[in-house]
DNA sequence: GTAGAATGTTTGCTTTGCCAAACTTACGGC
DNA sequence: GCCGTAAGTTTGGCAAAGCAAACATTCTAC
């Protein structure tokens, strides 16, 4: 019905540029065109009619050749995605054990695909792990060694050995 | 160069349409432009395009008005994008503890968005889980249960022993 | 302070994906 | 056997996203 210029839901691709010039502005203090569209692997001219539909929707102060900024509101939307990629690049390199750049590429293209249930769920779940006796970082330490190892666990009886240690002691401490 | 009809890669759109049909196939044995329509949830113009494209790379037998059958390399693809939703669907259900429902809709959207060391990664993961004397089935829903709780671990201590227990088992039989 | 390089924008075109409306084909009931 | 409806297709249109080439602006180096 209404036809109001604003709140309509972002496509993948205005997200990235909305995440784009957040970094950029972070790390440089500016988000020039030229810097976005290197970011995104797109030429100049799509970074211009993004920031015309991104302006559309009152996310991004712009005039042809000024200084691009966020608005209050852009900001928000812009830190809630890079939220969603941080949270699943830790996950992807702490649980997982990818490597920083496997783990950013697959983070860039699943945060437009996670909802928040998931993405809680994620965050819940590395903290767990963290936090549960049973489990710790050597045991994730144990599982990603199992993945380059080829094949897992030789030294299954030596994991639960420490396992088995650590538990007494906690046990004890009560 | 070869600007031949066959080997470019599929959009995700494209994707969809692919596992819908081996889906509506394996369901039904007929794959209708009507059932592909309505679990896509698209019209059925886009589903006729969407034939003509899948079938100028070979990868449907489509002639109009006739019955949609999968070529062989249509039936590889899509058991692959098949797999990889079975994959990610299960993980998100057996470890993060999701409904099937909110699992089967992030599978949807993730499938286009993970690559395979990801994935593969998921799979060793869920095995490893399952696998593993530190962590298993009861460890997963631990944590499970400690999402609906709304906070966790009262019950830590019991966790603890349950898992003692069953480690003392374990060195015994050795 | 001005010319050339770098940066940014416009224009016009392509592809992909979707839809509604109009049309065509096939099938089931009589 | 033919007729109407359901299924499928075509046509034409729209929006998003991208690019190259041409044009405009800004900056920088002299």
């Amino acid at each position: 019905m209404s036809a109001s210029a604003a709140k309509k839901k972002l496509t993948p691709s205005l997200e990235d540029y909305l995440e784009a010039i957040l970094v950029l502005i972070r790390q440089s203090r500016v988000a020039r065109v030229r810097d976005i569209a290197k970011r995104l692997r797109v030429g100049m001219p799509s970074v211009t009619a993004a920031l015309k539909a991104l302006s559309k929707r009152k996310l991004v102060n712009y005039d042809p050749y000024q200084v691009i900024t966020l608005t209050g509101r852009g900001r928000e939307i812009a830190e809630e995605i890079s939220r969603r990629h941080h949270i699943l690049r830790r996950f992807l390199t702490d649980v997982l054990g990818l490597d920083a750049e496997s783990a950013d590429a697959n983070a860039c293209r699943m945060e437009h695909a996670v909802d928040s249930v998931l993405l809680g769920r994620l965050t819940s779940f590395a903290k767990f792990i963290h936090s549960c006796p049973r489990a710790g970082d050597q045991w994730v330490e144990a599982f990603i060694k199992s993945c380059s190892d080829g094949q897992n666990s030789d030294r299954c009886e030596d994991c639960l050995d420490e396992a088995l240690e650590g538990f007494r002691k906690l046990q004890e401490v009560k």
